[in-house]
DNA sequence: CAGTTTCGTAAGTCATATCTTACCGTAAGT
DNA sequence: ACTTACGGTAAGATATGACTTACGAAACTG
């Protein structure tokens, strides 16, 4: 139900490197922020959009709060994709067949 | 090089509900469009990105068009969330890992 | 306790994506 | 040949989304 907010989230090429930079583990706003083309301010809010697309966590830590990748978010989407890829290939398969079929008749 | 279109094809709804219809095989714009909220010139919009970014291919018959779920494009998109899943499950391990072990000592 | 870091939120601007109507070409039917 | 069905494209209106600056709230620091 929520992987339509995820794929959402991750259209937009600023929140997937965001993503990115969080591959190797947790890191404060500062730490994402840094380098990147646009203010903090904006790295602010796609990481709320990220969270509430339950592809981050946050966990404070005194002055400062941690953003990681929520795994649970990620395989959300990965079985959305998974059923979309039987059904494609099932389609294509039976499509195949049915082409085979016309023919030789 | 091709999944960042394909997810972005993907965030918008009414390109999800199209290819849902097409999860069964390959239909006519018109069968697409039929009983859709929105105008079928924005159907045919919207078939334009999704065969942009890989998701859909088309095979003309006479007078129709048919629209049908390119298992490529779809991979393609898989093995994106895949190698997402694996870093974001390494990371979370290694954090739970490190903070047992900060907890003990 | 005053000052500094860190970060989130608010308001406003601007670009982009989506929709509509109108129109055109091509194939099929009579 | 004329008409109808199918579907893509163009132009324009509008809504949505991303960015900026300004500001406020906590938590460390001296």
């Amino acid at each position: 139900m929520t992987y339509e907010t995820a794929i959402a989230a991750l259209a937009d090429p600023t929140r997937r490197t965001i993503i990115d930079r969080l591959r190797g583990g947790a890191l404060p706003v500062g730490a994402i922020a840094d380098g990147m083309p646009i203010s903090r301010p904006a790295v602010s809010q796609h990481l709320r959009v990220l969270s509430d697309a339950g592809l981050l966590s946050v966990t404070p830590s005194g002055n400062r709060r941690l953003y990681a990748i929520a795994p649970e978010g990620v395989d959300e989407l990965r079985s959305y994709l998974d059923t979309l890829w039987d059904d494609a290939l099932a389609a294509f398969k039976r499509a195949a067949e049915d082409q085979a079929k016309g023919t030789s008749e």
